[in-house]
DNA sequence: CCAGACGTTGTT
DNA sequence: GTCTGG
DNA sequence: CCAGACGTTGTT
DNA sequence: GTCTGG
């Protein structure tokens, strides 16, 4: 699955490497080690109709908390259980499919930790694309009311699927990584549900590279470049 | 009909 | 053992 | 995902 | 809001 991940890459480079053009994000830290519940960066279609012209809707980068929460919970935490959407079943699910027909979105990493199982305990393990550009993880999106009023809570959850070669002695789950194309047809407000089911599958062997990190990174409170660092 | 879940992973 | 919070 | 709490009463 | 289980 997907439980942990760093996104480092200045949040312009990002903007500009997915597209967006508008930035709802500034002067947002390096992480090494994002948790759930936590705001992170996600790439989605402008959920607001575009003033008159009828051109395209933004591509924007906004903040949702990692965890969503759907329309209908009478309290947020149900989140804190909502951080992946299985791709073999999100689009059912009555927690994820509102956001699966409407709410599809991008969550830029530059890469992300699995635990592998070992005598020893778990060993985290960072995986990351080869060439080291930030990868696009597929996700899910949604807005929450909270019942006493206030700002709407903006959420998003990552959708997993089964693991690939170089993942599966790790992990038998993995993040849904997009290509160019698969990007572009994520977040295609017209896809055709047959080629959004397509794009759920394992990444190709070869984009990836994955090396041993310091357990260091087990606490979400640690927060440091080395915990990315082979160790 | 109403009540209660709505999710994933991992472990047994 | 299981839930909550980060 | 992992870490850390897991409880109540009463007092400050 | 909508589905599942009793």
């Amino acid at each position: 699955m997907c439980g942990r991940y760093a996104l480092y890459t200045p949040i312009e480079a990002v903007a500009r490497l997915f597209g967006v053009s508008e930035l709802h994000a500034h002067d947002l830290d390096p992480r090494y080690n994002i948790a759930p519940t936590q705001e992170v960066p996600i790439v989605r279609r402008s959920p607001y109709p575009v003033a008159e012209s009828g051109a395209e809707p933004a591509r924007e980068l906004a903040l949702a908390r990692w965890g969503l929460v759907p329309f209908w919970a009478k309290d947020p935490s149900i989140g804190n259980r909502m951080i992946n959407a299985r791709g073999e079943t999100a689009a059912g699910k009555p927690a994820f499919r509102n956001a699966f027909r409407k709410r599809r979105c991008l969550v830029p990493a530059d890469g992300f930790f699995e635990w592998q199982k070992t005598a020893d305990g778990k060993q985290p393990w960072y995986i990351r694309d080869a060439s080291g550009e930030p990868m696009a993880l597929a996700g899910l999106w949604e807005l929450w009311d909270p019942p006493e009023g206030g700002e709407p809570l903006a959420s998003c959850a990552i959708i997993t699927t089964a693991a690939n070669e170089l993942m599966r002695p790790l992990h038998d789950r993995m993040p849904v990584i997009l290509d160019q194309a698969g990007r572009e047809a994520w977040l295609d407000p017209a896809a055709k549900p047959e080629r959004l089911e397509a794009l759920l599958a394992p990444a190709p062997d070869g984009i990836l590279e994955a090396w041993p990190v310091s357990r260091r990174v087990n606490s979400p409170f640690n927060e440091d470049p080395s915990l990315v660092e082979p160790a």
